[in-house]
RNA sequence: GGGCCUAUAGCUCAGUUGGUUAGAGCGCGCGCUUGAUAAGCGCGAGGUCGAUAGUUCAAGUCUAUCUAGGCCCA
């Protein structure tokens, strides 16, 4: 037979017809998309339809305004847009306002090494303007990457942190959080350069080798106290250290709680350090080790108090701190609150002074007379001898080791405390408010976040909020220029922020005092009219917690507390708490009902994506030519709550996924090109068994889909929607239906039940998969609007993501269908696995060449296969099957599963029908079509 | 060094209060189909559940330690 014989039928059948494109050429296709949507301006469209609807915030957290995003920013927008469009597509108005972080020091840095200057060599308002420009170039950059992702939010507005507005608002939560208290100004020491005499950030500062003095030094036990070692002689703690200059600051010894220390005899006198470092000593004095009679905890020397090495009048107690190690030194640690950060640190714990008698230029001030006006460094060799002559110095030696050093002179640096803000976090309960509320007003998912977040408020100190930097929201403090009081009240802060509204917070370096000040203040104090303005910025992660004020409350369409926050899980040391403090200092209640975080994109091997590695995935060139789609389904596809992993060879993978929901879509779209639900639809109750039972697993699907939108387990909607696609459709019913779609009469019941239900499911999968697959939904739906438009299915929604998902519908569950079908679907599969012997065996090629007879003993078994008995042929695919109760001289296959049942597969009887393929005893028994069975002659003939 | 998290087939995920031979899909191999065709169907091979020790009649599941990796601190 020719080619064209066989096919002679073809045009007698109903084959699928589709003109969507089984190759999406998503990277193309995309843009289009994006410009229709910008036109349509659907955005707005959506917000207008959701007008007056319950509302869901997700609140954005504003990424930095610098560089390109990247994929740990492309997840984190990605994810929030497919919870704003579940929401929007539950019902729900969800307006999403994105933002930017646009103060700080990584533009400073960037605009530093654009103008080739430091920060000591640059004009600090014409600096804010380039760096105001700066930021808004990256915000523009940044915002054409997201929308390219298919995000949709309100880019033509979003909040920026260096708004006039915004940063008004910022300088109003200052002031306010200032007039109820919380705002203090404290000592705190921080790197500084005494050759720039500047604050240097920890960005800006290089280590390397220096040469210092290391010292062991005796802190005599005061007399009279209670004290754990007995037979001591003058006993001493002693000390080490590689900076004596800092022993006038000296405030405490700090010990390790559960190290062991003993009592040793050096000289005739009673020395106390860690037992594990006696050896580290004695060798260096080149002595033996002594007899060890006696041990303690650090514990029992807490509070024991010492005398000073310099100040004679000063006395400092042993402290406890879990930094002391015993890598080096004594385990005795000399602690200068004023001049290192652990010191520091411990010191705010046991209420340390802050000393630090040391000027800017790295001088000694009058604090300490003896050494007054020499340079820190100068007075190691002062102090050294001092100890010497005091008879406390047991050792010294000149040592080489990693030190900082300033970036830009290369000298080397030292902690100084100096005059900073902060926020007193324990100023009316803050703390215990903001606990409170982490643990009984929000949700944190996982769950393992609120734990996380509750240890950090527990042990964080005050809030540093000063900078010593440029491009930043001035702290908006004056000082009386004769009696330096502060001045800080309503007055002051509504003039400034009415002028930062209007010119931006640049009007507080670009105008004096006396301008930004409102007519005649005058100082309480000494009722002076002159003052100077603070020159100390505002440390960026106040602008960003004051969100909750500037957009949160300030924009019509939002509200506090937002409903969700959806961050890295690096934000619980930053954003969630920045914003939970701000937003307890302002009205007393967490910013955030929900809590959400997300992981960090690795490189395939584990490890940390890195250009130098080459196993780096840039979002953007993934758009370009795989498609925005696939990003999308590969952040869909995985558990975001833990790091996640990204590489070619997986997005590929996601690829192949993404292929087979498409064309799925193509097959479903292909089958319904001709049925129009407002006419064609057939009845629930008239449907055919398998149809019914796909309604029912359709309905569970979408039960289960929903569920997993709602507890934001996208990736369990990807698998639930992907193996729906291909076990429950491709698989099984596509499969199985395609029989009754291509042979049966176009019009007839058998197909237009079966149409009925494929629209159904291929809306519903539309809608449901919409929020992840934004494009290619949005494609589908126009090509099923093309078909036919219901209002019954929702498809007269202009677009996808303006329609609402599909709603509950109990009257599909069914049970009894569910248990028939469950076991059918095994018997499917053992007689599958039989027919695939046969074709090993060349009995058959095609399951349509097949005949199965079935046997079973079972009563369940065989009531089951005689109701199903005239749809079983179709569920198998073959041309027939016979139940046969007593067939004992056959050679039975028995099943592997189902053991009561047994199988037979042989060659089908009669011939193969030319338009349906089904073999068929009766094909030429109409003589006008001798190659036909009767049920095509039936067909046909009725056309 | 500290706080928290993660670890089930090559990959992405399931594995109820500890209870038969650890599941699914993808990918892979082999075959079928050529009326979803740069598609579709079937069958099959893949796992000492990160390692070790323990609790228990019974551990992927509970406990401890370790290893690898991550986030935040120091």
């Amino acid at each position: 037979m020719s080619q064209k014989e066989i096919n002679k039928y073809q045009n007698t059948l109903n084959l699928p017809d589709s003109p969507f494109p089984m190759r999406a050429g998503l990277a193309k296709q995309e843009p289009e998309r994006l410009k229709k949507w910008n036109e349509e301006k659907l955005y707005s469209q959506i917000r207008e339809a959701r007008k007056g609807a319950e509302k869901f915030i997700l609140h954005d957290g504003p990424p930095y305004a610098n560089g390109k995003i990247h994929n740990g920013t492309a997840m984190n927008k990605i994810l929030k847009d497919f919870v704003v469009k579940f929401k929007t597509m539950s019902g729900f108005d969800a307006p999403y306002i994105p933002g930017w972080d646009c103060h700080g020091m990584p533009i400073e840095h960037a605009m530093f090494k654009e103008l080739g200057k430091s920060k000591h060599e640059v004009d600090q308002v014409e600096f804010r303007k380039g760096a105001r420009k700066y930021a808004a170039k990256f915000v523009d950059i940044q915002r054409n990457q997201f929308k390219r992702l298919g995000v949709l939010g309100e880019w033509n507005n979003p909040y920026l942190t260096m708004n006039p507005n915004y940063e008004a608002d910022t300088v109003r939560v200052f002031g306010e959080l200032y007039g109820k208290g919380y705002i203090y100004k404290g000592m705190k020491p921080i790197h500084w350069c005494t050759s720039c005499e500047t604050a240097l950030a920890e960005a800006e500062v290089e280590y390397d080798n220096h040469t210092s003095p290391s010292v062991f030094v005796k802190f005599p036990v005061l007399k009279e106290q209670n004290f754990p070692f007995e037979n001591c002689k003058n006993p001493s703690v002693v000390i080490w250290t590689t900076t004596p200059w800092t022993l006038p600051a000296n405030r405490a010894v700090c010990l390790k709680a559960d190290l062991d220390y003993c009592a040793v005899e050096l000289d005739g006198e009673t020395i106390i350090l860690a037992t594990e470092l006696i050896g580290n000593l004695f060798s260096k004095l080149e002595k033996n080790i002594p007899e060890i009679t006696e041990t303690v905890k650090g514990i029992e020397l807490e509070g024991l108090m010492l005398k000073h090495p310099i100040d004679d009048n000063l006395t400092v107690p042993v402290i406890l701190g879990e930094h002391v190690t015993t890598e080096a030194g004594t385990g005795c640690v000399h602690t200068a609150p004023g001049h290192g950060q652990e010191d520091y640190q411990v010191g705010l714990k046991y209420k340390l002074e802050v000393a630090s008698p040391v000027n800017e230029k790295g001088h000694f001030t009058d604090d300490v007379p003896e050494y007054s006006g020499n340079f820190v460094f100068k007075g190691n060799k002062l102090i050294i001898e001092n100890l010497r002559e005091k008879g406390i110095l047991i050792f010294t030696e000149n040592i080489s080791h990693s030190y900082p050093h300033c970036w830009r002179c290369h000298k080397p640096v030292i902690f100084r405390a100096t005059e900073q803000w902060f926020i007193n976090v324990d100023a009316h309960d803050m703390r215990e408010t903001a606990i409170n509320a982490v643990d009984k007003k929000v949700n944190w998912l996982p769950a393992a976040s609120k734990q996380r977040i509750l240890s950090m408020l527990q042990l964080r100190p005050d809030w540093c909020l000063s900078r010593q930097r440029l491009w930043g929201v001035p702290i908006p403090v004056f000082y009386c220029k004769k009696c330096g009081a502060e001045l800080l009240n309503k007055n002051t802060i509504n003039k400034l922020a009415e002028l930062v509204e209007k010119e931006t917070s640049d009007v507080w370096f670009a105008k004096s005092a006396e301008e930004l000040l409102p007519e005649g203040t005058t100082c309480s104090k000494c009722n002076c009219t002159e003052f100077r303005k603070e020159t100390d910025i505002l440390d960026v992660w106040f602008d960003s917690g004051v969100s909750n004020r500037a957009v949160l409350e300030r924009r019509e369409q939002l509200h506090v507390p937002a409903d969700l926050y959806l961050e890295g899980s690096d934000q619980h040391r930053g954003w969630f708490q920045v914003s939970l403090l701000i937003a307890t200092g302002l009205r007393g209640e967490p910013p955030y009902k929900n809590v959400v975080t997300n992981g960090w994109t690795l490189a395939a091997s584990g490890e940390k994506e890195s250009k130098s590695k080459g196993n780096f995935i840039d979002p953007e060139s993934v758009c370009n030519k795989m498609g925005a789609d696939i990003l999308r389904l590969w952040f869909g596809s995985v558990n975001y709550m833990q790091d996640v992993q990204i590489s070619q060879e997986l997005l590929k993978q996601v690829a192949d996924s993404y292929r087979r929901i498409r064309n799925t879509f193509k097959f479903l779209l292909g089958n319904i090109h001709d049925y129009n639900p407002e006419t064609d639809a057939v009845d629930y109750d008239d449907l055919l068994a398998l149809d019914k039972y796909m309604l029912h697993s359709l309905e569970i699907l979408r039960g289960k889909v929903t569920e997993a939108y709602n507890e934001f387990k996208f990736y369990r909607v990807f698998h639930l929607i992907h193996d729906f696609c291909t076990v429950e459709l491709s698989a099984r019913y596509c499969d199985i239906l395609k029989d009754r779609l291509y042979v049966e009469a176009a019009s007839g019941l058998k197909r237009r039940s079966a149409q009925t239900v494929l629209r159904k499911i291929c809306v519903d999968i539309t809608k449901l998969i919409a929020p992840i697959l934004s494009f290619t939904a949005e494609e589908v739906w126009q090509y099923i609007c093309e078909t036919a438009v219901s209002e019954k299915d929702g498809t007269n929604a202009e677009t996808v993501h303006l329609a609402l998902l599909p709603t509950e519908q109990k009257n599909h569950i069914n049970e009894e269908l569910e248990a028939d079908y469950s076991l059918l679907w095994s018997v499917r599969d053992e007689v599958l696995k039989v027919l695939e012997v046969k074709r090993r065996d060349g009995i058959i090629g095609s399951g349509l060449e097949a005949a199965v007879v079935l046997n079973t003993q079972d009563e369940k078994l065989s009531a089951l296969l005689k109701k199903y008995k005239d749809a079983l042929p179709s569920l198998f695919i073959v041309s027939q099957t016979t139940l046969d109760e007593n067939a004992d001289n056959e050679k039975w296959s028995q099943g592997q599963e189902l053991k009561s049942l047994k199988i037979i597969v042989k060659k089908a009887e009669g011939v193969k029908c030319a338009r349906c393929w089904n073999y068929s005893e009766n094909v030429g028994a109409d003589d006008k079509y001798s190659d036909l069975c009767s049920r095509c002659t039936g067909i046909i003939g009725n056309e």
